[in-house]
DNA sequence: CTGTTAGCGCATTCAT
DNA sequence: ATGAATGCGCTAACAG
């Protein structure tokens, strides 16, 4: 009979069963690629599924958050899938515990530990990288850039001072505070002279780049470099940037699935999954990567 | 007596009105960051207005496109606003028709002339820039990269080849074909130099710049160089790029407005609007910009 | 101007 | 097995 263009009413059918077949994304910035690549592989997934996504972005602001939540309520998502702003307002945290449906936080934790969330080790991996730039001879390094904050860049903060407290290195931290680029300029030409640089997420990553390589100095032989997170241009410049590489299309595919186990009650108890970012060899640390 | 936290339902409010309050999006690829911005400049125009975005990516596949129109018709959206693929299948055409909702296509045109659009003057941006190029006494221009089944970068070529042929100057273009590093070094250090490089979309442009500066030829003396499409790097790298920026935000308010007026009646009729693209000088054309 | 009612289209129950 | 009836919660029409 659908021959004759039969087309159910979504409405009706959602007044009646109470499931919208809607899932809600929360993100800080739908322009920063790593988030955009999130959002791609969540869609990519809850569609496979038969589910609809609806987008918004919280601009790491709480109140904008908060408002989001309620348009998701009021459209009564099935699922919330997000990324929590640096601090949790009582307000956003009431809504959520007032929503009735499943969330899974992504990136970030939520405050309370009954909230499933999907991470990267952030510390662990930076440790990794820091100590990397050790076993390269590099003893001042300079860790780069980030609001402090952010959750992720607390931990990747951490993970930079155990690594230097293990080798004991005094720690020389500069995060986001006035031009990255006089710092820079000022950390690699100083008499105090920095000889390799952690890079707490793109942005600064490529910003030690340009300032080093624009006065003149050489990668890695002059300084070492190893950025957090990847981005599409590291592999393409002249002298290729080692990043740690955070597993993104995986941490995404596993924190909407997760969501929909939960949605559809094949999971119950909350969840805190944590998947292992790499290290992406490349010349920036002072490796001669395999091509 | 809403302090006793009544919460309308949605779902019996839409099945009464026949209106979800719901906008499609349908772009090629979340993570281009054109689309991302674009993205972005929706999503904030449409929640002010009140409306929920479902978010959905094409791929730039007509099959996929077919596919999301259909959920989105199921879940019945007031107003659709998608970035068309390369070629309009019968099925999405017929779709759109069936399709009882305001369209506006964004970025490409809709084959139909009843159909609302908002485009950037891709043809005449992408002349005056080669016109620039020109202007600084280049003769040999390559006009770089691209998918030449894409609207867009159909009509920068054309652009680019009027300019030239303005000029007296014999076209020289290499769409995505192959390795563009190979070809990029081929044609700068080949026996017929090239003396300025057009970049029809980021990408290329970003290769251009890479082999140049690993080859030691420098921008511009060398070799010119100019780009379509604003990229965040660009402003950051040693020579700075000049490129055609292209004003996205304004772009996607625009669309999303006139989609908001299409539903709501305000507008009836269908409109072509275009925005002019501008010149974004910077080092790599060989200006000296104010700083 | 306030209060009651019918119906949107589906899913589920109950009767046949 | 197939078919008729009820209600999800809101809105708009209508009655008091």
């Amino acid at each position: 009979m659908a021959e004759l263009g039969y087309k159910p009413n979504q409405f009706a059918r959602s007044l009646k069963s109470r499931r919208s077949k809607t899932i809600g994304l929360i993100i800080p910035f739908i322009t920063d690629p790593f988030f955009a690549e999130f959002a791609s592989e969540v869609e990519s997934v809850a569609r496979r599924a038969d589910y609809a996504v609806i987008l918004a972005t919280s601009r790491d602001m709480p109140q904008f958050e908060a408002d989001e939540l309620t348009i998701f309520e009021r459209h009564q998502v099935d699922g919330l899938l997000l990324v929590p702003p640096r601090s949790e307002l009582k307000v956003v945290m009431k809504i959520l515990r007032t929503l009735s449906v499943p969330v899974v936080a992504f990136d970030r934790p939520l405050a309370g530990r009954d909230f499933s969330s999907v991470l990267t080790n952030n510390r662990s991996a930076a440790q990794l990288a820091v100590q990397h730039l050790i076993d390269h001879g590099r003893r001042r390094i300079l860790c780069l850039g980030g609001d402090p904050s952010l959750f992720t860049i607390q931990e990747r903060t951490e993970g930079y001072k155990s690594a230097v407290a293990l080798a004991g290195i005094e720690p020389l931290i500069q995060h986001d505070v006035g031009d990255l680029n006089t710092i820079v300029e000022r950390h690699i030409t100083g008499k105090q002279k920095v000889d390799a640089i952690f890079g707490l997420y793109d942005q600064p990553t490529l910003i030690a780049y340009e300032v080093t390589k624009g006065l003149r100095l050489r990668i890695p032989e002059d300084v070492s470099l190893i950025g957090f997170g990847d981005f599409a241009f590291a592999a393409m410049l002249e002298s290729s940037i080692t990043v740690v590489e955070q597993p993104i299309a995986e941490l995404a595919r596993t924190a909407t699935r997760l969501l929909l186990d939960l949605m559809q009650g094949v999971t119950r108890s909350s969840q805190q999954i944590q998947i292992a970012s790499q290290i992406k060899f490349r010349r920036s640390c002072g490796c001669e990567p395999p091509t």
